[in-house]
DNA sequence: CCTGTTAGTTGGTAATACCCACTACTTTAG
DNA sequence: CTAAAGTAGTGGGTATTACCAACTAACAGG
């Protein structure tokens, strides 16, 4: 019955639920995934254009334009390092830290009934267990 | 220590390493992710072009297109449907067939890493309450 | 200095995905 | 049985995403 590799599948499928939502939730604020992702890596980070590509997995050209739009709309701003006259630091502004907040609790908000058919017990045992396949 | 939203949290971060091995495989047959999709999809369904939208989660125009792509690369075809003039089925080649197959069994040997830091006992157990978030 | 490397941007291209308008067919009403 | 309303899919127009390759500006070592 348990086939080799239900759990991949599982696990794609509860994937996409989850690229779903945040989907959802970036498009009704008018953001794609990426940017929300821009913005969620932001939160706890200042990083240069070059890092930011390797957060995100992208072409540091594909950054720069990321960044163009999210400084047209305020929510991010380029300031020059004074250490090396070539880099960039990206960081949010007031604005763009408010609707990162304001994502992350939606974000909450609307994954919670993924989780919500299990228990308490069992929410804590998955979060263990995804944690384990992140180190 | 536990965060009230820590699964959340680790369940984006794994659904994001996920995406990220699917783009992968995908790229390295120079599809892209909802080409991979469309692939999945079709493996066991025939429909419409409106239930293909619906299963992606697209704009009708958006799958045209689409579809237009994956024709032209001989991997699906466009079949009209006889009991109504109007509808087009979307049915896998034998060469999409084979590539489906194939990119199948890419993204399983590609995914396994993921959950190998876990044993028998927990991968099932992964699997298990991965899959009741699915019910 | 001056050569080589690194950081970032720009230009060009292809794909993605949206909305809106359109055609063709089907269904329903009168 | 025909006219109106609705549905399926396509195509045009636009913005975004992301790539590569070529470029500029700035740093680093010799």
């Amino acid at each position: 019955m348990t086939e080799p590799d239900e759990v991949l599948d599982n696990l794609a499928q509860v994937s996409f639920a989850v690229m779903a939502v945040l989907s959802q939730v970036a498009a009704a604020h008018e953001l794609s995934l990426t940017q929300l992702r821009v913005l969620g890596i932001l939160r706890d980070r200042t990083p240069k254009m070059a890092e930011l590509a390797t957060h995100l997995g992208l072409d540091r050209s594909s950054v720069s334009g990321l960044v163009d739009r999210a400084v047209r709309r305020g929510l991010v701003a380029r300031e020059a390092s004074r250490d090396d006259g070539r880099s960039v630091r990206v960081s949010l502004t007031p604005s763009g830290g408010a609707l990162a907040r304001e994502l992350t609790a939606e974000v909450s908000r609307k994954m919670a009934p993924l989780t919500s058919a299990l228990g308490t017990a069992d929410r804590n045992r998955l979060g263990v267990l995804l944690g384990r396949m992140l180190a």
